[in-house]
Formats: structure tokens, C-alpha cells, sequence
DNA sequence: AAATGAACACCCTGTTCATTG
DNA sequence: CAATGAACAGGGTGTTCATTT
């Protein structure tokens, strides 16, 4: 409550705990759904950003880490690391997410009124 | 168009431009209208980024500063600064305010989307 | 080349300090 | 103490580099 909009970690937190309700996937591929999510709103995340989130989100005991290889494509057998929901972390991920969400209404007052005043 | 929300900076800017449209101030005078203005939000803008934003818009041609003694109250002869439109800054400020307007629709759309697709 | 991650640098903003009247 | 401003510090984000497969 003491700063401005919503930090962008805020809002990419919340997109991966969505996404991962719906499936498991690793990081460049949450980067790329996001990328398309944002492509119409010029706004494009970038790879650096989306592994920090999810570090975060582990660090908090939402998710967890699983170190995968890939199925032996043409490519080989890249290890990749899926992410999945701890015990209570289903939970603790729909706290989260309801914090931000207040936050992110907060903003949408803040900018409706810019626009109100302003315009 | 290679960033996420609105800046703070931009904003106050264009809060700025229309406050100085209205009534001609000094910077802890306008400190305290947006302060007001931006209260029921959660968001208290500091002094520091309102003199940063005065001074971008002295830089960019479209207010310039005229010092003045505040009329001389039970307070004393303080030094003020007054700010008003250049020839040509009223235009000016209304282009600047119309790209910050798009960007901050931008923003409306990003977190509309968020808040969609999320909750 | 795909995937992950860390290091580094840059920019934005807040806190603090300085000066003047 | 009110007003202005600068200097400094901290945090958030982007770019680049490193490592592995």
C-alpha cells in the first residue's frame, strides 16, 4: 500500500500460479503463453524476469521444482524443470493472488482517475 | 511502447500540464493537491518526484519558472517558484499529454486482461 | 540451439542532506 | 519552519554472459 501500480513481479506471479493450475510446463514455455498473453498490450516479458518469478513463488513453498528431461526428440535430451503445486501450496497460491489482486484494482483506480481528471 | 505500466513520472507530468492550465502554483502546492488527489488510493507522491517532474517539463521547452516573494504573511518573505506555459507550451503539453493518454489505455488494457484472465 | 540461471548494469524512485529566506 | 533542490541509496527490470544438454 505505499507504493505506485502494481510491480510487474506481482502480476507475472500471478499469470504463472494460473497457469500452472491448468498445466504443468517449464519456463520457456510459461514465457512464451505470457508473450503472446501481452503481444496485443506491447508489452513483452523477457526470459530473466519469468525465472526469478517462479524462484519466488518456490521460495515461498508454492510450488515446487521437478528436474525433468525432455522426451528424446530430434533435439536430444534437453533436462528441463517442471513446477508443480506443494502440499498447501494451491492454497497459499490463491492467498497470494488475492492480494494482488486489491493491488491491481487499487491501480486501475488510480489510472481511471488520471484519465477522469485529465482528459 | 517497450515497457509494462505507466511510469509514475508520466503521470505526474500530465497531472502537472492540467494543474498549471488551472491555477498557477508553486511545487509543495501542487505536492499537497495531488497528495489529496491521490489519497484515497493509497498513493502518496513525494517532493522530490514532483520537483523532478517540474523540471523535466522546464527542460522540454513547455513551462518556464518565475521566482516570486510570497506576499508577505505572518510566515515571512519566502522565495517561491512559479510556473507557467511558454509561448508554445500549452500545445506542447496537450501532445504530451496525448501520448501518456495512450499509454495509459495500454495499461488499462494489460490490467483489465490481468484481472480477466485471472481472477 | 533450447533451457536455466547468474552477473551486471541501468533506470526509476525514495530518503536524506543542504541551502535559502 | 516552508520551499527548493541535489546527492545518495535502494529496488526493480533488462541485457549480457555462463553452463548444461
Amino acid at each position: 500500500m505505499n507504493h505506485f501500480l502494481t510491480k510487474q513481479r506481482a502480476i507475472l506471479k500471478v499469470c504463472l500460479i494460473s497457469l500452472i493450475e491448468r498445466k504443468k510446463m517449464y519456463g520457456l514455455q510459461y514465457l512464451k503463453e505470457l508473450k503472446e498473453t501481452f503481444k496485443p498490450y506491447g508489452y513483452v516479458p523477457k526470459h530473466s524476469e519469468i525465472y526469478k518469478a517462479l524462484h519466488e513463488l518456490t521460495a515461498e513453498g508454492i510450488i515446487y521444482r521437478i528436474k525433468k528431461r525432455r522426451c528424446p526428440d530430434r533435439e536430444g535430451f534437453q533436462e528441463i524443470i517442471i513446477y508443480q503445486f506443494t502440499e498447501d501450496g494451491l492454497e497459499k497460491g490463491r492467498v497470494y493472488k488475492q492480494m494482488v489482486r486489491s493491488d491491481l484494482e487499487r491501480s486501475l483506480g488510480i489510472i481511471r482517475k488520471v484519465l477522469k481528471d485529465n482528459y
